[in-house]
DNA sequence: AGTCTAGTGGACCATCGAGTCCGCTCAGCG
DNA sequence: CGCTGAGCGGACTCGATGGTCCACTAGACT
C-alpha cells in the first residue's frame, strides 16, 4: 500500500531495450495463444533473454501481463488514431470498415482483436488489467465519436445523433464481428456486423 | 482414424449420473475461470468424484472440454428456443432484448456469454471445439432468423429484408455487447449495442 | 583505477497439473 | 453363490511452470 514509491531504479538504454523485447515477445505469444497458455519460458525463449531478466524487469507474471495490456493498448490506439483522426465523412467510415475487414481477412479471421480477447480472458482475473482495457476501449471509441462529432460540425451528421452511442454500437459490432469471424473462420459475419452499424449511422446522415 | 468405433461400453444409470455431474461442474468452473485456468483437480473436487472417474468417462481433458462445449451449447439453445420460438413481432424482439440484458445485469455484466468466451479461447486450440461452437452459433442465429421469417410471413417485416443477415448482425451486437459490458463492468454498452441492432431491424418493418 | 549497481546467465526449487495404475466395491446375471 | 465388468478411490509419476538465487559482467560516476 506504499502508493507508488516513485521507484528510484536507474535505467539504462540496454535495460530499456531488453524490457521492450520481453514485452513485445510476450505480446505476440499471448496474442496467438492467450495469456494463460503462454509460459514465461516461452517468453524467455522468444525474447532471447533469461529468467533473471524477466524478474529483473517485472515483479511477476501478472506485472508482465499488465505491461502487455498497456503495450497492446498503445499499439492499437496509435494505429486507430492514424486511421480515424482525419475521419470527417461517411465515406471515410466506409474506408475504415474496409481496412479493418481486410486486415482480419488474411487468416480468415482466425485471429481476432487482441484487445477483446484479453478483455474476456482477464476481466475476471485481474481488476487492474480489466480497468486498463476498459480505458483503452473508451479511448478507441472516443477516436470514433470525435470523428462523428466532426461530421456533425460539418453538417454531414444530424445534430440529434448521439456520437457516443453510435461509437459504442459500432465498437460492439466490431468486437462481436471479430468473435463470430473467429468462431466461423470466415470474415463474412464481421462484414455483416459492421455494415449493420454503418447502416445505422447512415440513418442519421443529413 | 477408426472413425467412431461405436464404443461398445455398457452404461449404468449411476455412470450416467456421475458423468453428468462431472460435465456440469466443469461447465460452471470453466464458465467463471476459463477453460485453461480450470484444472482437473478443480473439477474432481467440485463434482465430488475421483481422478479415475474423470478418466473413466473422458479420454483426456480435451474430451472433457468438448463435452462441456456440447453441454453448454444444448443449455443455451434450449433456453433461447424457449425465448424465441414464439417470436413473431417486433415487440417480442424487444422482450427478448430485455430478458437478455436483465440476466446479464445481475453481476454488472461481469460474466459474459459462455459461448462467446469459449469461442475466443478455444478457436485456435481445438478445431473440433471451434466447429461445434460455430455450429451452435449458427443454430442460435437460426432461432432468430426463423422468428424474423415469421414476421415476414405475417407481413410485419418487409419481404426485401434479409433475415439471416439481420440475425447475424443482432448476434454480433449481442456478443460485442457482452464483451464490452464485461470489460466495463457495466451493462450499458450491451444495451446500446442491442438497441442499435433492433433499430436496424426496425427500419425494415412495414 | 576503483566502486557500485543495473543488467545478465542459468542452475535450482517447489508446486501444480495432466495422466497412470492398482485394487476395491457394487450390481447384474448365470 | 460366484463371476464379470462398470464404477470408483486415491496414491503415484513426471514433465511443465512460476519463481528464487547467486555468481558474473558492463558501464557510469568518483
Amino acid at each position: 500500500m506504499s502508493d507508488e514509491p516513485v521507484k528510484p531504479r536507474r535505467i539504462s538504454p540496454r535495460g530499456i531495450a531488453t524490457r521492450a523485447r520481453i514485452v513485445e515477445s510476450a505480446d505476440q505469444l499471448m496474442f496467438v495463444r492467450g495469456v494463460t497458455a503462454t509460459s514465461l519460458d516461452d517468453v524467455r525463449e522468444a525474447s532471447q533473454t533469461s529468467k533473471s531478466q524477466l524478474y529483473h524487469h517485472f515483479a511477476d507474471k501478472t506485472a508482465l501481463v499488465r505491461a502487455v495490456v498497456a503495450y497492446r493498448g498503445e499499439v492499437i490506439l496509435e494505429r486507430e488514431q492514424g486511421r480515424l483522426e482525419r475521419l470527417k465523412s461517411f465515406s471515410g467510415l466506409v474506408r475504415w470498415r474496409n481496412a479493418v475487414v481486410q486486415a482480419n481477412a488474411l487468416q480468415n479471421g482466425a485471429y481476432g482483436c487482441g484487445l477483446g480477447a484479453m478483455a474476456l480472458e482477464l476481466s475476471d482475473k485481474d481488476e487492474q488489467s480489466r480497468s486498463a482495457l476498459s480505458a483503452t476501449f473508451a479511448q478507441w471509441q472516443k477516436l470514433i465519436s470525435d470523428g462523428l462529432r466532426r461530421m456533425q460540425t460539418s453538417g454531414a451528421l444530424a445534430e440529434t445523433a448521439d456520437p457516443d452511442a453510435l461509437a459504442t454500437g459500432l465498437m460492439a459490432a466490431l468486437q462481436g464481428g471479430y468473435l463470430l469471424a473467429k468462431a466461423a473462420h470466415d470474415v463474412t459475419p464481421m462484414e455483416i456486423a459492421l455494415d449493420m452499424a454503418l447502416s445505422h449511422i447512415k440513418t442519421s446522415l443529413t
